[in-house]
This record gives structure tokens, sequence and C-alpha cells, in this order.
DNA sequence: AAATATTTGTACGTATGTATG
DNA sequence: GCATACATACGTACAAATATT
């Protein structure tokens, strides 16, 4: 998956989309975190605040539950 | 209202906290557009996006409701 | 116990895009 | 076209929580 970062679409929500995809897919299983901020900014290549704001929308669709010095775990799909 | 950058509470909760009690005290009465954010960083000197989160926090609440290219209307208190 | 590393949280300043008037 | 206002995005810095050494 690919983000473009002169889309229509904002970046923040193509990385969401990227990472829901990961997580319908099994790719990214249940109980396990997320790439953490700085992974997700190098591997795609945006800046840390757009990963969290990325991360957020999954936190509100509860696919994630984001425990603070841990990392962002998988808790559905 | 003061804000403190130093206090627990972080800084767009605090503004928040503000703005909210300006609303439900009638002081920002519904209709009326918000302060704007150049008006809210200068006037409380937090910094751009800490303004925008304290706005959406309202936003999420039922508050407001933001109208891009206007401002950031009170549509309930 | 203490220091170090990792990860998320908050906050700053800046730049550019989009919508409205 | 221009000014105003919100939206998105970047890079950076430090704090707080957690885990490991």
């Amino acid at each position: 998956m690919e983000i473009d970062p002169l889309g229509i679409t904002p970046v923040y929500q193509q990385l969401a989309d990227i990472l829901r995809a990961e997580i319908r897919s099994g790719n990214l299983p249940v109980g396990k975190p997320l790439p953490s901020y700085v992974t997700l900014t190098q591997q795609y290549e945006v800046a840390r605040g757009t990963a969290a704001k990325a991360v957020q929308l999954l936190v509100k669709e509860q696919l994630v539950r984001i425990v603070p010095g841990k990392g962002a775990y998988v808790i559905s799909r």
C-alpha cells in the first residue's frame, strides 16, 4: 500500500485505511501492537502527528486500544 | 481565565474548559462564532494546533459546529 | 535501585491547501 | 484578486509511562 501525499484523501485517512485493511486481513492480528509511531513515520514517510491522528481514528472505531508507553494494540477486526 | 502551561491538565483541555464555560455562561452566545484560531493563539498564548484541538473537543461535545472558511459557531450550551 | 531505551502524549512553530466573503 | 478562517501536514522537542538492563 502506498500513500499519495498529493491525493484528495488526507494522508492521515490514507494511513488509517491501510492499517484498517491490515487489521481486517489479519495481517495485523488481534492482540498484537501496531507498528510504533517511529516505524510508521519511517515506513510511510509521514510526520509523527499524522501517524498519531491515523491511529486515533482506529481507536475511535474501536479497532485498537492505545496503552501509553507500550503501544497501540489491535482489539478487534 | 488563565492557562497554566505547566499544570497537570493539558493546555488544550484547559482552553476547552474555558471556552465551554464561556458558552455555558452565555458569554459566547448561541449562533455566534468563537474567536478565531489567530485570536485564540494570541489571547491565550497557545499554538494554533492546540487551539484547534480544544475547539475539536467542543465539536465532539456538540457545543459548536465548524464551518470552514467562516468560523466555529456555538450551536448549544 | 538506577540508568537506559522505547513508545505514546502533549505542544510548539511553520507552511500550504481549501472554503468563504 | 484579496483577506480571513479552518484543514492538513510537516518537523521538532520534551514529558510521562513502560520495560529492560
